[in-house]
DNA sequence: GCCGTTTTCGGCCCGACTGTTTTCAGTCG
């Protein structure tokens, strides 16, 4: 049997849900299934480890004895029984309706029942014979709604990745400030808590009932249309098909409003929780105690009102930060400004499109102490990588900028590539006089996951590994990661006293936010690095701080935070 | 189906917008 992962079983809870709610199930009980589905997702350790450990699955929120068992009942047999006699009761395709705007539970089920229509097909076809509008319930309008979505279902709607929407994000917030009578404004959602991919943008505004903000924000010249329009909330598509909400509050509740607005959605309904536990109602005007208002204006005195400080945008996602914040350990996370150097660096010499003189001098315009240049090896032919002869040259010519440039060293590195049999690709004496050793995989990413992580495992051991680059070799929305095992390789470096990079390319972001926090608990160092090949993308270290952020980072948790002499003496220590 | 420092039963976050209604249900975030 295929090996089970966690993503297998939340999909799995998904899709119970699912069929669920169409059959018109317990609304909290399809709740208690997204809910799992939800945490699983967000798990770092996989489930099956965890069986295989013994470990008790109902000490994971979310997850009690029905549905431990159900998990175990998937790893060993591959499904549960629930799910299957789910699965002969309802077609499949009739969860592709489910994910039409517009089309919740309650409308498929009469589609299903009185129309027997089960798929994409024949909703467009239902739509177009206007028997759809002939339904109780449903109208011109919505037929229409529904044959324009059921079309352009095609079209997949896909996350955009943070770093793509910036100049976005940046023109419609500066336009939204110059509306007279707008005071605050503020991207909230995953952006605010940087996730990787951002679904739609939630951007919040303070101004007066009387503001012309909402006609404004419908007349910008970027939407392509307008999904709904009122007087506090209003939804638009831009025309790059980036869906943008905006809320507009008094500035009494803006607090209120943003701490709702930013969410997750899991951290605000533990939140709710709390303060209902306390007889406290919170929404997005505020927190009230009956009907007196009693916080609202900031966020941290939304917190305050249920007895916790004020947590991170970042840590908002109901995996423990509201026990860590109840219990004063919530961590102090790493800001860019503890940066002090970037370990991962390009130049024309490879791959990189500007030169080494205009790396160093960018970065020390960025205020770095410190860098490491760390081209590819010499079997990456496709980026020009450097044989021996070469990487000697570009030596020199790093000690005579170190003899020229004050206040900025530049440090002699490689991004090795690691051969299938575990090998580095440059002999032992030239690795030798580097700084610090790279070690990275670009090519045999379909190797099995025994065999990848053997490779990484051998490479590690080398003496003269300093770090692993871009550990999983994901692309966002582009690549999966290769199959390797993390926790081994986390493992590994923990035992040689070596490192791993959070590679802060907006394409990458890799580690990603659950294993920096593995890492973290597990006692070895990240390095965030840009991975720069130009010099714009020297700014690419805000992302990797925004992920490192997302999990639980501190600045002694990163690499790159040591002064030059103590990094040195850590990378020593590895060698 | 989960959960409990009042509870092992009876709760489960909360409000805006739309379209179809004639006071509201469904959907969404």
């Amino acid at each position: 049997m295929k090996p089970i992962y966690n993503t297998d079983i939340a999909a799995a809870f998904d899709e119970i849900a699912d069929f669920l709610e169409i059959e018109g199930g317990n609304p909290f009980r399809i709740r208690a299934y997204r809910n799992a589905a939800r945490t699983i997702r967000g798990l770092g350790p996989e489930l099956k480890n965890m069986v295989a450990q013994n470990n008790d699955l109902t000490r994971i929120p979310g997850i009690g004895k029905e549905l431990a068992a159900k998990i175990i009942e998937i790893l060993e047999t591959g499904s549960a029984r629930a799910l299957t006699k789910l699965q002969h009761r309802h077609p499949k395709t009739i969860r592709d309706i489910l994910k039409l705007p517009g089309l919740g539970p309650k409308r498929v089920r009469a589609l299903y029942q009185d129309l027997k229509i089960t798929t994409l097909e024949e909703l467009i076809a239902a739509a177009r014979k206007a028997r759809i509008r002939m339904l109780p319930g449903f109208g011109d309008a919505m037929e229409r709604q529904i044959l324009e979505a059921a079309e352009k279902m095609a079209v997949s709607k896909t996350r955009f990745k943070i770093g793509d929407i910036q100049s976005c994000v940046g023109r419609l917030k500066n336009y939204l400030e110059a509306v007279p009578g707008v005071g605050q404004v503020v991207v909230a959602g995953s952006y605010r808590r940087a996730k990787e991919t951002v679904g739609d943008l939630d951007i919040l505004c303070s101004a007066p009932q009387d503001s012309a903000v909402m006609d404004q924000f419908a007349g910008y010249q970027e939407v392509d249309r307008i999904l709904s329009k009122g007087a506090t909330r209003s939804s638009v598509v831009l025309h790059s098909g980036l869906q943008v909400d905006l809320r507009r509050v008094e500035p009494e509740s803006f607090g209120a409003a943003l701490q709702y607005f930013t969410g997750s959605q899991a951290h605000n309904i533990a939140i709710r929780r709390i303060g209902s536990q306390k007889g406290l109602k919170i929404n997005e005007y505020g927190v009230f105690n009956l009907d007196e208002c009693v916080a609202g204006k900031t966020e941290a005195s939304i917190y305050r009102a249920v007895d916790l400080p004020c947590i991170p945008p970042e840590l908002r996602e109901n995996r423990g930060e509201i026990e860590a914040a109840h219990e004063g350990r919530l961590p102090k996370l790493v800001e860019l400004s503890d940066i002090k150097g970037d370990l991962h660096i390009h130049t024309d010499y490879t791959d990189g499109r500007d030169s080494l003189e205009e790396m160093i001098l960018a970065a020390k315009k960025r205020g770095l102490k410190y860098i490491a240049i760390t081209e590819h090896s010499d079997r990456l032919k496709i980026a020009k990588g450097l044989d021996p002869p070469k990487l000697r040259k570009q030596m020199e010519e790093i000690d005579r900028f170190n003899a020229e440039f004050k206040g900025i060293t530049v440090l002699k590195g490689i991004e090795v590539e690691i051969l299938p049999d575990g090998q580095l690709d440059l002999p032992d004496e030239v690795l030798g006089k580097l700084d610090l050793v790279v070690g990275t995989i670009h090519n045999q990413f379909g190797l099995s996951k025994e065999k990848q992580t053997e490779r990484i495992l051998r490479g590690m051991d080398h003496p003269h590994f300093t770090f692993l680059a871009h550990p999983t070799g994901r692309l966002i929305n582009e690549r999966e990661p290769y199959k390797v095992d993390l926790m081994r390789v986390i493992r590994k470096a923990r035992e040689r006293g070596c490192f791993l990079e959070l590679n802060a390319n907006i394409r990458r972001l890799d580690l990603d936010d659950i294993y920096c926090r593995i890492a973290k608990e597990e006692g070895v160092l990240v390095a965030i690095n840009s991975d720069a090949h130009r010099v714009e993308a020297l700014a690419h270290m805000g992302f990797g701080i925004g992920q490192a952020r997302r999990g639980w980072l501190e600045k002694a948790d990163v690499l790159n935070t040591r002064p030059l002499a103590e990094l040195l003496r850590l990378i020593k220590q590895t060698m």
